[in-house]
DNA sequence: TATGATCAACGAAAAAGTTCGTAGACATGA
DNA sequence: TCATGTCTACGAACTTTTTCGTTGATCATA
């Protein structure tokens, strides 16, 4: 059970990247980063991010190529619900509950969406009536 | 419609503070942090990052009397909002649905929440039938 | 084999964020 | 008035994060 270690900003976007495009090389990562941020990224920027990260554990490389390919060592929704878990504890006062429906007013969403969310609540009070815990 | 300026992490953490007990003197916000933090914050180093939001606009300040009350500039659920713009944008691809979902499984929410979640999702779906936007 | 392109590694500078000591103004009370 | 304590302002040290130039290795190809 090994400790998530924290994302910085620029680290973040990086994971979003990876994610995406996984395993990607340095400089697929720069060119993506420098099209999110609107500005040139330069090659050994993105270099010393991924590095970064990798001795943080973030990511992992496979160093078989010349060009190392870098995939984000956890998965999406793991890092999702950390990440969430964070801000949740730094500005909502633990209530997630609130924290979901801030969520929802950021824009607007399609009623289908509204729909499936609204089955996963219910989904989650049927464990709750059979006592089942997560 | 002025921006709203970027809160680092004390900053959010300050805020939260401000949010519970405004308005509040220097002196209380530093008692504060050393409580949340669980580390002694010196007087000086709560001033100075007031004095930053301060000059962000982050804060406004009551000079009226000899120590200074602080109040957070935007409404709590005003500034949620925007945090959580900011993250979803940074590690979710936008599907505002998802990040609901994730935070309802952040923690376990208790049963009453989920269902005025759900009464929550309810109106929002009204609403769209009567074509209203936000 | 020479030339130019691309790569990882590294170090250092720059930028952003945080911490705190010191100084001077003001207040309180002996 | 003098000593003591609290306040704001300010600047500087320090830490963390981000950016990027330089170097030497590897590779493609003329």
């Amino acid at each position: 059970m090994k400790r998530i270690p924290r994302a910085t900003d620029s680290e973040l976007l990086i994971l979003k990247i990876l994610w995406d495009h996984q395993p990607a090389t340095v400089r697929f990562v720069t060119e993506e980063l420098t099209r999110l941020k609107g500005e040139e990224v330069k090659y050994t920027t993105a270099l010393k991010l991924l590095q970064l990260m990798h001795e943080k554990g973030l990511v992992e490389r496979d160093e078989s190529e010349r060009s190392h390919r870098y995939s984000a060592t956890h998965p999406r929704e793991k890092m999702q619900r950390h990440v969430l878990k964070d801000l949740a504890s730094k500005i909502f006062g633990g209530a997630t509950a609130d924290l979901a429906m801030q969520a929802l007013s950021v824009q607007k969403v399609e009623p289908e969406e509204l729909r499936r969310l609204k089955a996963y609540i219910d989904q989650q009070l049927q464990n709750e009536e059979k006592g089942n815990d997560e």
